[in-house]
DNA sequence: AGGGTTTTTT
């Protein structure tokens, strides 16, 4: 069968040649993906020879989609993978051979820093721009620059530099924001549509929109199963938790098994129908129609028609015709569940074909939507929500919130039927809220997340103005500012001009957000590099395993022998935990019994690696290594190491309420954290230490740092706290930090010979609050009239 | 004793 893009052959590579920009559309199934390489290569793009010598470059949101689309079109063009060639963070399979190149668009946005002209490349394709990944959007925005520069190099010199071009392709017809956007693009792009070889699906709407989505989906599937013929049923709900409710209940309702009887029932006649037939067939003038071209797809198949009463009945097609029988067992559902913490073993379970006789049944989150396609689908059954993070820019507070989809999604939730054949999409909510409710398009990722890693990235391209650069979607005045403000206080910009430091230029070579970037640069100390390395790896990954209430004791045992001597910080447990791993052999049954995803220790440790080696290449006086076997750290390194941690969530420190309201001093005495409350610099509202943090139990810290802020359903948590010493903060916090009037007592100690140095007792206050600490010693000396505190 | 998380990526 010919994929529907390859009708679009000519129009689309026509379309390259004349334009710089041209926008594909094609929903999935199109074939837009393994196809358009391939034209562009068999027209002598990325040939040596050729007017257009550089590789045809694909980029992908997910690594998964890179190394995939690269084998699939490796084989298509019977090239090698030297040839047809991947790139994701940890695998590379380029070489000197290389003419088309799969990667991730974090990939290409870290080579445009080394060479932002891409003079390797000849074609950019971003492919599912639709999606509005925050990395598909920035990279589209700076191609957009890199096209308008290698243009003018190319009038001055067409044999040294030729043009660039560049395809983005999309799913959805959503690309006004990249064709109206006249920052982008001066001249709107061209847009080919192209057909998806895709089913119809038919949607349901429900009359009215019930309270409890779950048990709606629950009445549902059960109706299809009883009552609808063969096929998959995949249905979206918004979390872990939902899912395994459902399947409980549709496991307890259809037994994964059928009666083993009945299936000996059903064999038997199937084979008598067989037999009957193939003696029919051999009645001489009955010839089947052969020139029905489709119909050497159909024999030895099998077709549920109806269901009534317990009975199914089947046609049964074989190589000597068709069979209809009716047997009595309700076909088992194969239910399995499908979310991304899932682990791979299981989330594979779903491209396996269902047991005979039984028919599959994927209770899934969003995943299903965009990164996972599963085969077999005619049934799709749509809550029409979704789990969404939220960020509150001002504070900083993150939330979970359930909400409703958009109609694109839910479109792309529908086209989830019509994979194999004609489907069915039932959407449990009524067309009055998908009409009034729901938003056009979902809300691109660059508007709902901090984006200063973004920002200094951009910073180090060279890009000081980013307001002005050609965001599809431009981030809010005040996200942008927020980011610069916090790349400021980690020293990675110029706070009056906003121009990169070389700390900054550093920062911006490390594959990690500008907090962590930061501790990496300063952790160069003590010999505490490979610790700051392997937190900043465990910080950077997902790395707790959701945990079954009944090993609650269990688990919090294990948190505190994690945690070990130091009981202070949840970083520093994760460090010990990391450690632990490594030392136990890094085993599959270490994560099982500790509570860890097995998935993102492995991440975690090719991580390590990598910053590793980073670290070792970027800075001449590091010397460092992978040592599996690592020794935990000693008390001054531990202290050494909160420090660190300060300075990467300096902007992010919380004090207890009951210090500051007394002035920084004293305070109540508590046995644990339960109820105590910290004040936030960017917020009015009150924090507490979560329950889960290894710091709970004990007496709360005056002051602590948090790696992140939550807010529940009841209150606003920190997650992975580290206590620290108020004394530090006038040192790691000086932006943050100015001192008062110096007190009477203690009293100040002149130096003895001069008289013009003193060493006092102030109180600092700290943060946009000003609040109160406990007092510090400085000193001070005299300045013509006036004391001031020395550096 | 104690709360609750979707999904990606350099």
């Amino acid at each position: 069968m010919k994929l529907p893009v390859c009708g679009e052959e000519q129009v689309i590579m026509e379309a390259i040649r004349n334009n710089t920009v041209v926008v594909i559309c094609g929903e999935t199934g199109s074939g837009k993906t393994t196809q358009v390489p391939q034209f562009l290569y068999e027209a002598g793009w990325s040939h040596p020879d050729s007017d257009n010598p550089g590789l045809i470059a694909i980029t992908q949101p997910r690594r998964v989609a890179a190394v995939s689309m690269a084998k699939r079109v490796g084989y298509e063009l019977n090239l090698p993978e030297s040839v047809v060639s991947h790139q994701i963070r940890y695998d590379v399979t380029t070489s000197e051979k290389t003419r088309i190149k799969f990667m991730t668009d974090g990939v290409l946005l870290r080579e445009l820093s080394q060479d932002l002209l891409l003079t390797k490349y000849s074609v950019i394709i971003i492919d599912e721009a639709h999606e509005r990944n925050l990395n598909t959007d920035i990279l589209i925005g700076v191609v957009s620059r890199v096209l308008k520069l290698r243009a003018e190099l190319s009038r001055e010199d067409r044999a040294k530099i030729k043009p660039l071009r560049v395809v983005i392709m999309s799913a959805t017809l959503r690309v006004s924001d990249f064709t109206e956007n006249s920052t982008l693009f001066t001249k709107p792009p061209p847009v080919i549509s192209v057909n998806a070889r895709q089913y119809p699906v038919s949607i349901h709407f429900n009359k009215r929109t019930p309270e409890d989505h779950v048990a709606e989906a629950f009445k549902k599937v059960s109706k299809i199963h009883d009552r609808l013929p063969e096929g998959g049923i995949l249905i979206f709900l918004t979390g872990q938790n939902e899912i395994q409710h459902l399947c409980k209940l549709l496991r307890e309702k259809y037994p994964s098994l059928p009666p083993k009887a009945a299936l000996e029932e059903r064999k038997r006649i199937r084979q008598a129908a067989e037999l009957e037939l193939k003696r029919d067939a051999a009645i001489p003038g009955e010839e089947s129609d052969s020139d029905d071209s489709d119909s050497d797809l159909g024999f030895d198949e099998e077709e549920l028609v109806s269901t009534k009463d317990g009975k199914w009945e089947y046609i049964y097609k074989c190589e000597y015709g068709k069979f209809t029988y009716t047997i009595s067992y309700a076909a088992p559902l194969h239910v399995l569940p499908l979310y991304s913490s899932l682990p791979t073993e299981a989330q594979l379970r779903v491209f396996q074909p269902p047991p005979e006789g039984t028919r599959l049944c994927v209770i899934a989150t969003n995943v299903a939507e965009t990164s996972v396609t599963i085969p077999g689908i005619r049934y799709v059954v749509d809550c029409g929500k979704a789990k969404e993070r939220r960020y509150d820019i001002k504070t900083g507070v993150q939330s979970f919130e359930v909400d409703w989809t958009s109609k694109a999604s839910a479109g792309q939730r529908a086209g989830r039927a019509g994979r194999t054949g004609p489907g069915h999409c039932y959407r449990l909510y009524s067309s009055a809220v998908f009409d009034h409710d729901f938003e056009q398009f979902s809300t691109p990722e660059i508007s709902r997340m901090p984006i200063e890693g973004v920002v200094l990235n951009m910073k180090s391209m060279g890009i000081d103005n980013v307001v002005n650069f050609p965001f599809p979607t431009p981030p809010e005045r005040q996200t942008l500012s927020k980011a610069e403000k916090l790349l400021g206080y980690l020293g990675a910009i110029d706070t009056d001009v906003k121009h990169i430091t070389p700390v900054g230029q550093a920062m911006a070579n490390l594959p990690v957000t500008p907090r962590f970037a930061k501790m990496l640069v300063i952790g160069n100390q003590q010999d505490c590099l490979p610790f700051v390395i392997a937190i900043v790896a465990a910080l950077s990954t997902e790395i707790a395993k959701a945990r079954r209430r009944l090993m609650r004791k269990k688990y919090f045992e294990s948190q505190i022998k994690h945690a070990g001597l130091d009981r202070s910080s949840d970083i520093l447990k994760l460090l010990n935990v990391v450690g632990a791993y490594e030392y136990a052999g890094a085993t599959a049954e270490f994560c099982e019994e500790n509570f860890l995803r097995s998935k993102a220790m492995e991440e975690i440790r090719k991580l390590r690696w990598q910053l590793t080696n980073l670290m070792a290449a970027l800075f001449e006086n590091v010397d460092v290594w992978v040592d599996p076997k690592m020794l935990p750290p000693t008390k001054r390194q531990i202290k050494f190491l909160k420090q660190v941690i300060t300075a990467g969530f300096i902007d992010s420190v919380a004090i207890r309420k009951d210090v500051i309201e007394n002035g920084g001093q004293g305070g109540t005495r508590f046995k644990n954290a339960r109820g105590v409350a910290y004040k936030l610099m960017w917020s009015e509202e009150e924090a507490f230490i979560h329950p889960g943090s290894i710091l709970y139990s004990q007496e709360p810290p005056i002051a602590l740092v948090y790696n992140e802020l939550f807010k529940g359903a009841t209150k606003t948590c920190f997650k992975g706290v580290t206590a620290i010493d108020t004394k530090w903060l006038p040192e790691i916090g000086k932006e943050f930090c100015s001192f008062g009037r110096p007190l009477d007592h203690p009293i100040p100690k002149y130096s003895e010979q001069t008289k013009d140095k003193k060493t006092v007792y102030v109180v600092p206050s700290f943060g946009p609050k000003g609040w109160p600490l406990p007092p510090i010693q400085v000193e001070m000396h005299r300045k013509g009239t006036r004391w001031v505190i020395s550096a």
